[in-house]
DNA sequence: GTTTGACCTCAAGTCGACTTGAGTTCGTAG
DNA sequence: CTACGAACTCAAGTCGACTTGAGGTCAAAC
């Protein structure tokens, strides 16, 4: 089995080495061995750090791409968690499109001054609902593991 | 004109009073006087926070958003950003939503180990390349004021 | 045999948006 | 008149995902 040091690795991934080397305190890869100090990571690495970056994408955080893998090193993805957060995913992209429409909206709003703009002051009524939704749910929804 | 102090003012936000000091620290906010020490602000400062609270969401820093009211306090919006920052939004919202549906199938997929699932190593090839394509984007494209 | 360059460890720093804590000052209700 | 509670200032801490820097190790090329 070929082994690839850290740069190999870095360099294959996209990923600093700096990275690397704080994913595995992390919990999230690991070299199977060393030569002398240098880590020698197997090749199975590149596909688990292409596993850790569509997780990162789908925003989880670190922590929890880490349980992402049995203790040797095979994925074993949590179908439930994913079912939930492509339902978030989903609900948030559809956020973020309504508010870009918004966004542009006011971009392209003739009236000088916004104010004068009947749109844009019934934006600023939702802003405001939203913050004070936002503020009376400190705690954020979560997902259980 | 009625003055509100901070707490008037958190409350009706829904933004902790240390996080109104922090927008005036940061030149967001102003308060019209003091009554003794404490800070009496205008009813102007509401609507302030109402587009700071939707210039948040959209995505500006608060150091960009400093810079959309003029130093009187009236909003004074950056339409080309915002036109930017819309574009950018939608294309955000695009990439998340189908992204979603890619974890969605990933959750959905029968496959006992996902990576006897053909799409799924698809996706994983995706993942890598834009791991490398962002590692080659060190910085990211700035909007210009 | 020595130099080079990639790697190592460990502690500390970075970024953004706040929060927290300690110690202090006031206006107002009782 | 005093106690209460809401505000105040300023420094430091938090969170996540890394990066940076100082000082040290070591295998391979010359």
């Amino acid at each position: 089995m070929k082994l690839l040091d850290i740069g190999e690795v870095a360099a294959r991934s996209g990923l600093a080495p700096s990275a690397l080397r704080y994913y595995e305190e992390k919990g999230l890869i690991h070299a199977v061995t060393r030569h002398g100090l240098r880590r020698q990571y197997g090749a199975e690495v590149l596909q688990q750090l292409s596993i850790i970056a569509l997780a990162k994408m789908a925003g989880f955080p670190l922590e929890e791409i880490a349980r992402m893998f049995t203790p040797t090193g095979r994925p074993d993805l949590p179908r439930g968690d994913l079912h939930a957060r492509a339902e978030e995913m989903q609900a948030q992209a559809r956020q973020l499109a309504a508010l870009a429409d918004m966004v542009r909206h006011v971009a392209d709003c003739p009236e000088p001054n916004h104010l004068d703009c009947e749109k844009f002051r019934a934006l600023l009524r939702m802003a405001t609902r939203a913050q004070q939704r936002a503020s009376a749910t400190p705690k954020p929804p979560k997902r259980q593991s």
